[in-house]
DNA sequence: CACCCCTATAAGCATCTCCTTATATAAGGA
DNA sequence: TCCTTATATAAGGAGATGCTTATAGGGGTG
């Protein structure tokens, strides 16, 4: 089933808050955990999930690890709600039913 | 936070399947159940999720519930993907940051 | 009315999610 | 080297999610 786990991703409002802020610029973990009042696990396991669903991206600066937004995964997302849903059920459709 | 409902909907696969077989039409309940080969209270559970969330509306004909996708849902998701995070995350982070 | 179809909902259980606290590891500076 | 900063991850528990089975209630049909 397509793009399931980028849309759970996105269905948790601080990772949808950590896509905005990194919408603006990429950022350290420190600087996500101070913008969004969270604490450092939080903002670390969640952008885990951000980046096991592809949405983000992580780079080794020095002691920090700059995330950034990977545009391409939303505009994946957002051409399968409006042109690809169809032919991708349809083909799972295929597949698994009698 | 925007959309989380919405999202929290898209990222089951039957109810991305339910959202796949009502773009071709609308269907009833057991049309639905047939379909999917799931049983009937789970799909009765997973619609109603979409229901809340906005995605699906239902009609009765007779004994049937006749569910339909809302198109302008999916829409509003796919704008919010592409031109409207930004501002709303903006706007959050005036009301709830110092 | 008596009986079947269609759908929603409740109860119970297993699993997953998300938080907290605590800790390990890596990198840089004194 | 020792200390501090930055990040990831583990453990544990509370709450949410999703399934099954059972059942209630609305609607038609004989």
């Amino acid at each position: 089933m397509p793009y399931e786990d980028q849309f759970a991703a996105l269905a948790h409002p601080l990772r949808q808050q950590i896509i905005g802020l990194l919408q603006s610029d990429p950022a350290s973990v420190s600087d996500l955990t101070e913008a969004l009042d969270a604490s450092q696990p939080v903002v670390s396991q969640h952008l885990k999930v951000l980046r096991t669903a592809g949405l983000v991206s992580a780079e080794a600066h020095g002691m920090k690890r700059i995330y950034a937004l990977d545009p391409e995964a939303l505009d994946a997302l957002r051409a399968f709600l409006t042109e690809e849903w169809h032919a991708a059920f349809a083909k799972i459709g295929d597949t698994d039913n009698a």
